[in-house]
DNA sequence: TCCCGCTCTGAGT
DNA sequence: ACTCAGAGCGGGA
């Protein structure tokens, strides 16, 4: 079966992602929207509903390259909660440097939240957009997007 | 090999 | 409190 793509709206900006099954290729945010499906839990995500995007891969995690184990590690990060560039280059055993270019190049954000890493001092960066990071950070503090921990029934 | 990046720390003012 | 240089790791040209 062929890969899909197709995108969602997130607030000014379209979600494009690429996908097969479970297993996600990209994902980037654009001007445009494009027609075609969206895996579901990306759908619920986008529109502020209770989502769980672990169950999705992404290529990116896959192989033993020091990127691969960057995102691996990002995708620790639990919805709703942030780490520093620094922290996640400790867990791996790396610089915060190439933590950050690891970010930068990202090629499935959202399946790997590098918007939950933030600078030591302020929110670090994001592209296209600063403004989509700290909207993202700003719906997983406020609203219940995040689905409730296995054991934990309320705050 | 050289350059750049979504960094961090320490020194200097 | 603010600025700045240098360390530092990977990836891409």
């Amino acid at each position: 079966m062929a890969i899909l793509s197709g995108s969602c709206r997130f607030g000014l900006w379209n979600v494009h992602v690429s996908w097969q099954d479970d297993l996600v290729y990209r994902v980037r945010f654009a001007r445009e929207g494009i027609p075609g499906p969206v895996p579901e839990e990306i759908l619920r995500y986008c529109a502020g509903r209770p989502s769980d995007l672990s169950t999705l891969r992404s290529v990116a995690t896959e192989g033993e390259t020091t990127f691969a184990r960057i995102y691996r590690a990002v995708r620790e990060v639990p919805c709703g909660e942030t780490v520093t560039y620094g922290e996640v280059a400790w867990m791996v055993g790396t610089a915060p440097r190439a933590v950050g270019a690891a970010m930068a190049r990202n090629p499935t954000p959202l399946v790997v939240p590098c918007h939950r890493v933030v600078a030591k001092t302020g929110i670090g960066g994001f592209s296209p957009d600063l403004a989509i990071k700290e909207a993202l950070l700003a719906m997983e503090r406020q609203r219940d997007v995040c689905m409730p921990e296995k054991g934990e029934v309320n705050r």
